[in-house]
DNA sequence: GTTCTTGCAAAATATTTGCAAGACG
DNA sequence: CGTCTTGCAAATATTTTGCAAGAAC
């Protein structure tokens, strides 16, 4: 992706440009896993952790990526629908992989008018198969 | 529930009777929210920590109990359904409340027949939806 | 006596915050 | 200047393990 997606993407989530921004995003968009805070420091050429760790909280609430837990670690994904701040609408399924310990999308697997008991209000939906994935099985 | 019973339902999953497990089961027959290790050593008298530690995992394993993370924690949760090693068929919803910061079952929202995609070895499900429960809601 | 369990201590891992310096408008 | 962002250091929270003593079979 261009500098210039990179750019414009931001700020149609109002978010301000800033280097580390830029390289955190880029870095989403080469990814096709889930990647955790560690993983990004690692991938980020050590850069400071909490620094990366401010940037990933203020795309998740601003609806840039969403997260998952799984294996003790928050794994965060960009978002492939249009979120927003305080709207997100990931209401796929993810998949975690027990031996590769990867966390991927599952979008082919998807809830619609999911109806839950009167009174819940739901903000956000996190969904996670475990398992082997195909890769993996077919290392067996 | 009956010492006896909790007794049972140990015999049943193969697990050998110690004092430490009834306590932990007894615990989680009597609440009705998911608890986290540091729940149940405070609900424990300060328990040793560790020991409960591997009682949820031996449990968890076993097929007693199921967990989901949320809030950087593993929360644990009584198998409403007929759990055993290896197969856990715990596929309903869970519900975490942002502002009680309460985990429970929702078992009204189950999900039957998911198609995953070809070659994905599908172990064990875990749904949460966060949000605001009714309880909360209505303080408000 | 061999295996399983417990308790204590401590390690390992992950997340989060305070604060001062710097960047930006 | 005033606000937002960064980097460093350190605190906090949570999970996990080593090991020796004790319990159970």
């Amino acid at each position: 992706m261009e500098t210039q997606e990179i750019e414009a993407l931001l700020s149609r989530k109002k978010i301000p440009l800033t280097s580390m921004r830029m390289l955190v995003l880029k870095e989403f968009l080469q990814v096709s896993t889930a990647v955790s805070l560690a993983d990004l420091e690692e991938r980020l050429n050590h850069s400071d952790r909490s620094t990366i760790y401010r940037t990933l909280k203020t795309f998740e609430k601003k609806g840039i990526i969403h997260s998952v837990q799984e294996n003790n670690t928050t794994q965060y994904l960009l978002c492939h629908d249009h979120c927003t701040e305080g709207h997100h609408h990931d209401t796929h399924m993810h998949f975690y992989c027990t031996q590769c310990k990867k966390t991927t999308c599952l979008e082919e697997v998807a809830f619609e008018n999911l109806t839950f008991p009167k009174g819940y209000k739901i903000a956000e939906l996190k969904f996670v198969a475990k398992g082997i994935c195909p890769k993996c099985q077919s290392l067996q």
